[in-house]
RNA sequence: GUGAGUGUAGCUCAAUCGGUAGAGCACUGGACUGUGGAUCCGGGGGUUGAGGGUUCGAGCCCCUUCACUCACCCCA
């Protein structure tokens, strides 16, 4: 009986983890380059955490989130974000008290929806999450960053900025919206109509033909920003104006979680189908408070791994390979035993090298060589094995010269820096 | 949860009207007893997703089911 994957749930082969790996290391670098430290937090955690934290009623919540008993002691959840799990581990630990704190995650998250292209049930986010900064400033430089993380990866999604408001101007907004789109339901799709109660700023990107030319008079939470809102929003503006980074201001961009507030952000691409966004960002000023801790501004952003991945593949962008710097082929015992000795000695000096243990004929062993992408090949018998003398090929121009089995540490150990 | 499309070798796909399942790539061996990318020749590999039905006969038609893909909802 063979037993398949968990649909959803997909496996990164060597053939493609290299992606995987330059995603995550172009990450570190930038982070680092910004002042934000990793944070690891467990995969699992209380299902109430959600609850409180996403939203009783979001969809996360209430119909994709993998909820489970442990051993009928508590409710857990597997994280479906990393945003509230960080959250707890920065109140958990105190970690107030040393001031301002930016960290970032990497890891997998878990939601029970119907895959699709760029849509997995276990999918990877790198995030970034900056604790007790209010300042609009930190707006600026995590969108900045972003960018700037794009950009090294060879790649520049569009980036869409908006300001959802917050407790001061959203719910005023939010009812004198819903108050206008009940006036028009006759003339608004159903699924508007049901939006309407459940999530009114969802309305406004509805996709259905009929429905954009009524909406594109609707009112306009950004015109109705209270004092405080509005002036954050334009020294985020003006801070992105200042840096060179180029966006576009999208009134509709709504985040999809209850505890985001003034600056909502996101970058999209083209080349993910319909699942345009790669990343997604924000400022959550009321969640830290709202799962016990002091109160904390905070902002920060998800970035989908597998949607990077596809805009790289898109892109063209080759995907890095680590290959061995030599490749050992033996002619014989003798030479095979010379090249596991050798082989282990450059090993040591920090040189990547390989070799077929399987031994075999010269044919195959190169032939393995290539498939490797080994940069050289160094063929040793019982003759090169005594004298000491063996032969270097270059792979790539198939020449061969004489080499000193004795000099190819030197030949080969990477120049210290 | 809803809708549509697709399931044939490890991968990409053929198979005429319903008539004994094939190719390319990949793998493996040989041509080539100490040399990998080309060429030529050989080899292994399949319950045609699964189950049932119609038929003398089903990869093909019908039913059921499963899986995958894309889209809706929503989101990274």
């Amino acid at each position: 009986m063979k037993i398949n994957g968990v649909k959803g749930m997909n496996d990164i082969l060597p053939a493609a983890v290299g992606r995987w790996q330059e995603i995550e290391q172009v990450a570190r670098e930038v982070f680092a380059l910004h002042g934000y430290r990793e944070v690891r937090t467990p995969v699992v955690e209380p299902y109430a955490l959600y609850a409180r934290g996403v939203g009783e009623a979001t969809d996360i919540v209430t119909k994709e989130m993998y909820v489970f008993e442990d051993k009928g002691e508590e409710k857990l959840a597997l994280r479906p974000e990393g945003t509230a799990g960080t959250v707890r581990a920065y109140i958990e630990h105190g970690a107030h008290v040393e001031g301002p704190q930016k960290w970032f995650y990497v890891g997998p998250m878990f939601r029970r929806e119907r895959p699709q292209k760029g849509r997995y049930r276990q999918f990877h986010q790198i995030g970034v999450e900056a604790f007790g900064i209010a300042e609009p400033d930190i707006d600026v430089e995590q969108i900045a960053m972003l960018a700037d993380l794009f950009r090294r990866l060879g790649v520049a999604p569009v980036v869409h900025v908006n300001s959802v408001g917050d407790a001061a101007c959203r719910p005023a907004y939010l009812e004198e919206l819903r108050g206008w789109l009940r006036e028009r339901a006759a003339v608004l799709c159903a699924d508007c109509r049901e939006r309407t109660e459940r999530n009114p700023l969802r309305v406004l990107d509805c996709k259905v033909p009929s429905c954009q030319p009524v909406l594109a008079e609707a009112p306009r939470l950004l015109e109705r920003l209270c004092d405080g809102c509005r002036a954050h929003f334009a020294a985020v503006r003006q801070g992105l104006d200042d840096l060179g980074v180029a966006y576009q201001v999208n009134p509709r961009l709504v985040r999809g979680l209850d505890y985001y507030v003034r600056t909502a952000y996101e970058f999209t691409s083209d080349a993910l189908g319909s699942q345009s966004a790669v990343a997604g960002g924000g400022r959550y000023d009321g969640l830290v408070e709202t799962l016990g801790g002091q109160p904390t501004p905070g902002i920060g952003f998800g970035m989908g791994e597998e949607r990077l991945a596809l805009i790289l593949e898109a892109a063209g962008r080759p995907v890095p390979r680590t290959v061995p710097e030599v490749f050992f082929v033996s002619a014989d015992d003798t030479g095979r035993r010379e090249a596991m000795r050798r082989a282990a000695e450059l090993r040591r000096a920090g040189v990547a090298c390989d070799l077929d243990a399987r031994g075999g004929k010269l044919a195959r062993q190169f032939k393995q060589a290539e498939r490797v992408g080994a940069r050289y090949a160094v063929v040793i018998g019982g003759n090169e094995a005594s004298s000491g003398q063996a032969k270097l090929k270059d792979m790539a121009t198939r020449e061969e010269a004489p080499v000193a089995l004795s000099g190819l540490v030197a030949r080969f150990r990477p120049t210290p820096a």
